[in-house]
DNA sequence: TAGATTGTTAATCGATTAACAATC
DNA sequence: TAGATTGTTAATCGATTAACAATC
């Protein structure tokens, strides 16, 4: 059974396999059926012992001396991630980044619907943007439970985030993906994940720092470097 | 010396100290000019223990028996990370996500400012937003090279961005942020952060099925859950 | 001094890597 | 059989946690 843990994956064992997921739909596309682990992992940036590593949390689903089937071991993960199955997604906020999120093709493509979407300003209320209907604040929780919707999207600014994210949890949502750069505090049995910008940006200009403290840089890119740190 | 890491601080350090650092700067403007490590990491969700463990990766800026001096902390965190130096970033791609990433204002507040975009339509190119023109392709490496910008932003379609991102690279680009759903290939001096909407969503969708095979779910929330589980 | 809180070391925990027997 | 590649175990590596001496 694909839904069987053995022992517990750890959570960038998750991420790897979604970028496998996509990987192996990449191929299948190409008509490539069969693919070895150490092929795989060139494709996601991985290793061939984490790829087979990563698999075995859940079973077993290559031959040894030929590799894997494509097409099977998509379909493995596939269910392992719950992917699929039409997943309902709420979205609330509807500015710049909530329009952009519902534009976003990547998720259709992966079973995870946009079905409902709401804002605070009653100019964008009433408006339509990919058939959806941008509904008022109000109407969460019945809309919500109406629909049994358990995933959201959150694209609200900073100071909204931890109320909005009350009613959510209230109207029972179970997963949160929040947009907004502030620490959310959620009850023990929501689950939340977090695109935090700025911490991504950040990162980046740390290792460059470091990168360049450390003269690793190659002498053709560093001198473009060190004229605009030295401004 | 902030800058001089005494061992090698993780990656995970790296990114608690933006959020410190976001947290230091609200309660400064709070008005708060002291905080201790257990009340720091309770408005972080982390733990007292690794913020004094983080912050000793880089040096020790707090007094024994009194905590941290807000302003002082922060500038030397800020001082870490690199920030507020102003670094000039490229943008490329301005379609629904590229419009968004303009007009975020979390990157300003920090001091990076997206001072250049290209995108490939023709129709895109020439307009402007956020008081930025939007430039064609052909345009990044002299541009880029012109303004000596090291870091940029890829917000265009999965199928193009690595033959952006090979020349980005050319032009001497040292840092990128990754929109799109794509394992890109670059050269070890170039450092790569990735923004992976699908990977967040499959793996709350992966955590989700998970506790509720668990049964760790409140019997309350639960029940919504399995009827949208079962249909 | 007594109480508080840091900085740092040692102990624990968990994830990755390497190696190889199983098997196609 | 010989060559290839998996699944799994053991060894390594790294990060987190706990504990406490230093010190305000």
């Amino acid at each position: 059974m694909s839904g069987s843990p053995r022992g517990k994956a750890p959570q960038m064992a998750i991420r790897r396999l979604s970028m496998y997921y996509r990987t192996l739909a990449a191929l299948r596309e190409q008509g490539v059926e069969s693919i070895s682990s150490e092929h795989l992992s060139a494709l996601t940036g991985s290793t061939a012992a984490q790829v087979r590593r990563d698999l075995a949390y859940f079973g077993s689903f290559g031959r040894r001396g030929v590799g894997y089937e494509v097409h099977s071991l998509q379909t493995h993960v596939q269910k392992i991630l719950g992917i699929g199955e039409g997943w309902p997604m709420a979205l609330i906020g509807v500015g710049n980044l909530g329009s952009a999120l519902l534009a976003y093709d990547g998720f259709p493509r992966q079973g995870f619907r946009i079905v409902e979407a709401f804002d605070s300003d009653p100019r964008r209320v009433g408006t339509v943007i990919r058939d959806v209907v941008v509904k008022p604040m109000d109407q969460i929780k019945e809309t919500i439970q109406a629909r049994h919707i358990v995933m959201a999207l959150l694209a609200v600014p900073a100071k909204a985030a931890q109320g909005v994210t009350e009613q959510l949890v209230a109207a029972g949502v179970r997963c949160l993906l929040n947009f907004a750069p502030v620490t959310l505090k959620v009850p023990p049995h929501v689950h939340l994940a977090s695109v935090d910008l700025s911490i991504e940006v950040e990162y980046l200009s740390y290792v460059l720092r470091e990168s360049v403290a450390e003269g690793q840089a190659a002498e053709g890119a560093c001198s473009d470097v060190l004229r605009a740190l030295s401004g």
